[in-house]
DNA sequence: CTGGAAATTGATTCCAGAATCAGCGCGGAG
DNA sequence: CTCCGCGCTGATTCTGGAATCAATTTCCAG
């Protein structure tokens, strides 16, 4: 695994080769989570996994949650860094759009494994969990919203949207999206795949904030309450 | 607990007792599931909720695996089964699409907190265990994917879109939209809101997909594979 | 070279909690 | 009224696996 491009090669002091373990055995835990779950998993696997002794998972992680801990962080982190990012680009609202779509679409592709765990295997963390599913995506979803809510002043978006349903909507449409990869239901690495996936998620759903009606007359039943059209819109727009 | 206000009554024949505490079991156990989640809680915890012994639980389940399985069971059947017929009925895809979204609000609506065990809980079942996340969203998107595909055949949807894809955007947008009710990032029981977030789920979704373009062109970043992009429109977008 | 500190090992301990089982008592049949 | 059987009970047993720890090896400084 060490690709870590170590110019010449010998001299990794002390808290180098620590450090190198310590990514080792993450690496390894992200194999073998995404394989059996957290729970379907015995920290032996991970270590075997790693080449590395049961005990020694011990010494760099307090215990099993953390070390479930850091896989997450590790992850989440680049990602929502990334996301965060983008969102903060001074852009229109199409173009953040799409770029976090992305963002998203191209972490699945690097690591496939790393999408899963996290998409599949956190959330479930025991009572008290600092970092899980929940506050985890209300992280990138209040960050999201705000977005949407900078668009709507711009007039860039319909102003009788819910900015934090758009930014609910938007990372649905992807984890699902990503799920159906992960899943197998859409199979499994088709590099053309994920290619169109992405783009019909964005456009869709770009084409669906930016034109939606102010929920118009809805055939189905329930008597909608809410929300008088003020604006009554974006020009451009569908049809 | 036991609310369940059994005033004078009493005749009921065994087998209706009996039929009677297997309900209550699942009951508390959905209950208990849905506020500690199903690694978090103990057998006991299930039996001390529905006002039972401990080896009770055995006495009707399995085991914990299969109480699990069953309290998925009783609440995905009734779900599937009512988009089922709606996806089965000989209306405009629009109709449809709206009556399987409000079916799903409905069912939040209903019960919150069996939604919730549906939505976080169920999919982590141990190795092979048959019902589980994967195979029971499979069965939905695949669903309604013939759903859409039937709707491109009959011209009431763009023929560019790919049917499953939007299947799985449309269930994408209907799991976070609960998700974020169930996370309690949008706010819990304000029914105007659950009405608010069904409409503009759906609205947004059927605009979107009913009006989008083949993947225009990207001015955000990454180049895109695929997708020649025969209709260059989308003009507004960037910038 | 040498001492010892830090890294590494895996057998051992310990325990939560699933599953079992030997009765108990209620309610219905005779 | 009495006796039988089955729904029901919860203490007891059993198990898998997390966490510990004493022993061993590796590595570096002096």
């Amino acid at each position: 695994m060490a690709e870590k491009a170590q110019p010449a090669k010998k001299p990794q002091s002390r808290a180098d080769r620590e450090a190198d373990r310590r990514r080792v055995i993450l690496r390894a835990a992200v194999e073998v989570f995404s394989r059996k779950g957290y729970h379907g998993c015995r920290i032996q696997d991970v270590a075997k996994e790693a080449g590395v002794a049961y005990g020694l998972v011990y010494h760099y992680f307090k215990n099993k949650d953390e070390l479930l801990e850091s896989v997450f962080a590790s992850g989440w982190h680049g990602f929502l860094g990334r996301v965060q990012a983008e969102i903060l680009r001074d852009q229109h609202i199409a173009a953040r759009t799409r770029a976090i779509v992305h963002v998203a679409f191209e972490a699945y592709r690097r690591d496939p494994r790393a999408v899963k765990v996290l998409i599949l295997e956190v959330g479930r963390s025991p009572a008290g969990g600092a970092v899980n599913r929940g506050s985890a995506f209300s992280e990138v979803i209040v960050a999201a919203a705000q977005m949407f809510e900078e668009a709507q002043r711009r007039g860039e978006l319909p102003a009788h949207l819910d900015p934090t349903l758009c930014a609910t909507m938007l990372f649905g449409c992807i984890e699902m999206g990503l799920t159906s990869f992960v899943m197998g239901i859409v199979d499994k690495r088709d590099d053309a795949a994920i290619d169109r996936a992405r783009d019909q998620v964005t456009e869709t759903f770009l084409h669906g904030i930016t034109g939606a009606q102010p929920a118009a007359a809805a055939p189905a039943s329930a008597p909608r309450a809410v929300e008088p059209p003020s604006k009554p819109r974006l020009p451009r727009t569908g049809h």
